[in-house]
DNA sequence: ACTTTTTAATTGTCTGGCATTTTAATGTCT
DNA sequence: AGACATTAAAATGCCAGACAATTAAAAAGT
């Protein structure tokens, strides 16, 4: 593993990514440990601070993680679904907050997501996920529950939805664009939404869910789909008939 | 912002936190300037050197980028969706190499996401996303195509499927699942596996998203995954009879 | 008015050091 | 011999101060 010092690319940047590439590769394995600040500054003839960075570079993405103390050092992190699964739902919120990306065009991605696990899940739910779709319609159903709760529950929810397609590569890659969305939707419909309705979607939702009926799981999706999607339509509408009304008065 | 110097964490990831927090949290917009180290040292009451690492925490997930010179500092940077899909392939990547992931689950995975676009891709696709797909199909069909420009060939093939969705969001979801595990993949039936036939559904996929049939691009999508798990299951299977076979003649 | 030079601000890097944490070795007492 | 306390060593975490490199703006010169 080398750096080439003429590169316009930081040290730190350059030593990282020759230590990424060398766990992608595999040439670091699981668990292993990476040789000391000291003996890498040396090896990539850098002084210590800047080893430190490359390292801080990767333990931002999990790649490693460092202990203290005399056997310390870093060491190669077993990437985990969560750690992944955390990293997804950051960066998608972002995506969507800075991309200018549509409700509509978000609103059908998550969808077009979750309803591709639906088959999957009416195939192999288990009374455990029924029952934790349950739990949250009751919650749901709470007179008193504020909205940041409604929400949180939601997500539960849906997230049941993707885990009882029992596949864990699956829900790491669905279950992060839920997460990410399902704030930013309820966000912008939780003012005009009737829970009641939303209710019954996830009760009917979990009854299909019972019956192994996959077409009729697609079917609650797509109906809460086209709900959440006319919410929004009428939100926006109601925006920009206030901006209007302001703008004729200041007019 | 503040930190806590109680706390078990190190600093450089408890700086980083907050502003990664006010980052999304929106407090800090995009293309806005944050403080130069200096001013973030004394400001969070440390030194110089662990202000850089917390900024490198951030610039490792694509959060910042940073200027010298006279005007320069750390910017907050607009998250691009190409951004995000490296590092998207990088973390599934790992996660199917760390995790002991069986190649039915990451197959089953796969192609549930990628039949998730199906529909959108069959109502949406343009005359450009059939010619690129076509061009590739022509290039899977040349003679002396190494094994690993095929396999290239064909993530550009299902990427363009992924983009005729024309769904931003969409694309970078389902663009880094497949794209991770395609290599995988190929990696382990292109030993075994017959181009023409695989030429063949491709060239079925086309022609049912030509012909706007959702349900055929869905069905040609499934061909795919059966023939390709079939493949997996033959692969594993002459392994495990190799591995015995080398264990009577040791034995 | 244009070009060149200077200056200031900022990040990138280095040196050297101290503090803290953790394990292993050593010593001491029962 | 075994249990416990002490010490030593290794490693990361953190800091102070300095210099180099880069860049844009200000100043100076033509």
């Amino acid at each position: 593993m080398k750096i080439d010092p003429d590169s316009s690319a930081d040290f730190s940047a350059q030593i990282a990514k020759a230590i990424r590439d060398a766990i992608v590769a595999g040439d670091l394995m699981v668990d292993q440990r990476l040789p000391s600040e000291a003996e890498l500054a040396e090896q990539f003839d850098v002084s210590r601070p800047t080893v430190r960075e490359a390292l801080k570079r990767l333990a931002a993405q999990s790649l490693i993680r460092t202990q203290r103390g005399a056997t310390g050092g870093a060491f190669v992190n077993r990437l985990r679904f969560e750690d992944a699964y955390a990293q997804a739902v950051t960066t998608s919120t972002l995506l969507l907050s800075m991309n200018a990306v549509s409700f509509d065009v978000a609103c059908e991605a998550r969808y077009a997501l979750e309803r591709a696990c639906a088959p999957l899940s009416a195939a192999r739910r288990t009374p455990d996920h029924l029952a934790t779709m349950r739990a949250e319609i009751t919650r749901q159903s709470e007179p008193g529950l504020s909205d940041e709760a409604f929400c949180a529950s939601d997500v539960t929810f849906h997230r049941a939805l993707v885990d009882a397609a029992g596949n864990p590569m699956l829900s790491y890659q669905l279950a992060g664009a839920v997460e990410a969305m399902q704030p930013l939707m309820n966000m912008i419909t939780f003012t005009a939404r009737s829970r009641e309705r939303i209710v019954m979607m996830h009760q009917n939702m979990v009854a299909t869910l019972e019956a192994r009926d996959a077409l009729g799981t697609e079917a609650a999706l797509a109906a809460l789909e086209s709900y959440t999607r006319d919410l929004g339509h009428t939100v926006v509408a109601e925006r920009t008939n206030r901006k209007d009304r302001t703008k004729e008065k200041t007019a």
